[in-house]
DNA sequence: CTGAAAGCGCTTACAG
DNA sequence: CTGAAAGCGCTTACAG
């Protein structure tokens, strides 16, 4: 390793290849008007100097390294990993860069905008965010595009593009599963009743209880935060009711964690006593005991799409649709079974109790 | 939203401002030698301007904002997502940016080193990554600083910075937990034999083993991938050993969901005839049912010590220890109880067979 | 405090 | 093809 030398500049290559600066420049810019001898002299002297370019500027509005930032409303979760990660992959495939921050309220909008700007960033890809009326004004001002996946509420979507999931389709599916195994008992476990993707899921449900001709019964649906505890906290409640569920769909993965958890504490066994939907799919589905029975939603195409969407929209293409939706999908595994036999007896209080 | 005028330059500030572009530019750099009344007016009409400084470059060697790149070797799972948390909070408070990336080895050593130099990158983290001696030397080269995280084999770690928990203590204590529960018939189900974060936990495992007098049975220490699947197959394995074990130390918290699933599936009641611990403390490890007992790594702070050490290494200084290990701690779940008395009856062979 | 001037690293018509 | 020259957006001594 040689001691510190100054960085090398455009300058310092076209000394030592014996042209201009101008044909480096040229040469770097990959223009057509250089020989190919010269051409590959300077390319082998750029690569020995290690030449780096300063930090890339914009010709006419192109930059030569795109930079996407996903901003997340809150800590990663296995929901917001599978989105990141189809924002990586995508990112990677049109070599864009790919930020990862957490939304900090601290910074007024301008700031807030102005500071995303001046760091380079061609767009902004925000995770079930609620952005306010000034910072999508500020964005505009230092026109930077933004693309919201999983808007908590739709209406605000005017003039916002934005990614989500057939939520509705998904809750039917669910519901219809159950069902279908012989369930009429069954309860919606839901998160935050104002967020429009848990309210499409909780009328998903609604319709395919309504065509079956069952019944809602009083406190079979519950709101939450979308959160393992709501699970663990809900589940003990419907366990409690006069006439529990046989069945239980949860508004997410991490919900159907808390009632597994719960209905281990109750010494239920599932799915024999009780059938779990989880909603999401996320990596850890699978990994739960018994394998969880959910909705797959495509987290990863979902982040995929709003970075391509985000990069286009930088690019000043105009976008056709500005909200789409990709498709929910029922995938079964162990946590659903036929629904025990009507009148069969009620399972132990606990599991040690047997032993 | 006005029709897109062009981008407002420093020029553009000063004629709005009536004063010169080099007193605007002493405005943006923060320099003292501007009156109060000047700095804002200036200041003011910068925002109304919207004014977007070209992608900062250095003055000196030092960047207006950092721009860490944390790099993985393969899809994001729940152990990399806890270390990006950490390094986007880390990052966060220091106001630099994380980058995340996964790994491609299409790039030759020279290129990809100087692609990230030239995208401002002022240091690298590699997570669990093997670097290639070509790789160190063509980051020298464009002076990129190198942390990696939980490196696969720590001789490679002469001259390389890297940041570690200590394995072998967890193994050690994950395994006396088993012991003091009254456990002989300990497994270990690993990751990869050569990485050396396993052999560390491997060793912890051995040497409490040794110290209690309990024989290490043929059969019982397995290798693998830290993958799920590998706790499915290898505690289906186990169970069919002769002498099969009460409890099983499993290298990662993926790991021990594969055999909380092997264990359903066999029929064995976790903690009453089986205990588990696994390793990681990830997110779902409280979520497991039961919980899980867990050596906790604290993948948070690794994160966030990773991007602190790369900065400084980045801003020159020297940094006095080239590893550094943070502390692993046993957490108790639901995972482990007592072992079963010794010569009592199997366990039935599937679950269905009792009901 | 302020700004004219020199300078930096780079790009881009344009003349040869 | 090549490069002198003009230009861009910015910073920084330095003279007043």
């Amino acid at each position: 390793m040689p001691a510190s030398p100054r960085r090398a500049t455009l300058a310092t290559v076209a000394a030592s290849a014996g042209v201009s600066v101008a044909t480096v420049s040229k040469v770097l810019n990959g223009r057509g008007d250089v020989s190919p001898v010269t051409r590959s002299r300077v390319e082998s002297l750029l690569e020995q100097h290690d030449y780096v370019a300063l930090p890339q500027r914009r010709r006419g509005d192109a930059a030569v390294l795109d930079t996407i930032e996903v901003e997340l409303d809150d800590d990663l979760n296995a929901y917001s990993t599978e989105i990141i990660q189809g924002a990586v992959r995508a990112g990677a495939e049109v070599d864009a860069a790919i930020v990862v921050s957490i939304r900090t309220d601290a910074d007024r909008a301008g700031a807030w905008a102005r500071g995303l700007a001046t760091a380079g960033r061609r767009a902004l890809v925000a995770v079930t965010s609620e952005l306010t009326a000034e910072q999508l004004t500020a964005l505009s001002r230092v026109r930077l595009p933004l693309v919201v996946i999983d808007p908590l509420n739709l209406p605000q979507t005017r003039g916002v593009t934005s990614v989500g999931s057939t939520n509705f389709a998904g809750g039917l599916a669910a519901t219809q599963h159950l069902l279908a195994l012989g369930h009429r008992r069954i309860a919606y476990l839901g998160g935050p009743a104002t967020a429009a993707c848990n309210q499409a899921r909780l009328h998903g449900y609604r319709a395919a209880m309504e065509a079956a001709g069952a019944a809602v019964l009083p406190g079979y649906v519950r709101a939450g935060h979308f959160h393992y505890q709501d699970g663990v906290t809900g589940g003990a409640v419907l366990f409690d009711l006069p006439e529990a569920p046989t069945a239980i769909f949860a508004g997410c993965d991490d919900i159907a964690f808390g009632v597994l958890e719960a209905a281990r504490a109750r010494g239920l066994r599932v799915p024999e006593d009780l059938s779990i939907v989880g909603f999401d799919d996320t990596q850890v589905a699978r990994m739960a005991s018994p394998p969880l029975t959910t909705v797959r939603q495509p987290l990863r195409e979902m982040g995929g799409v709003a970075v391509r969407t985000a990069l286009r929209l930088a690019a000043g293409e105009r976008v056709d649709s500005h909200h789409v939706e990709l498709a929910t999908e029922l995938v079964v595994r162990g946590s659903t079974a036929p629904a025990p036999p009507e009148g069969s007896p009620r399972p132990p209080l606990t599991r040690h109790a047997v032993g």
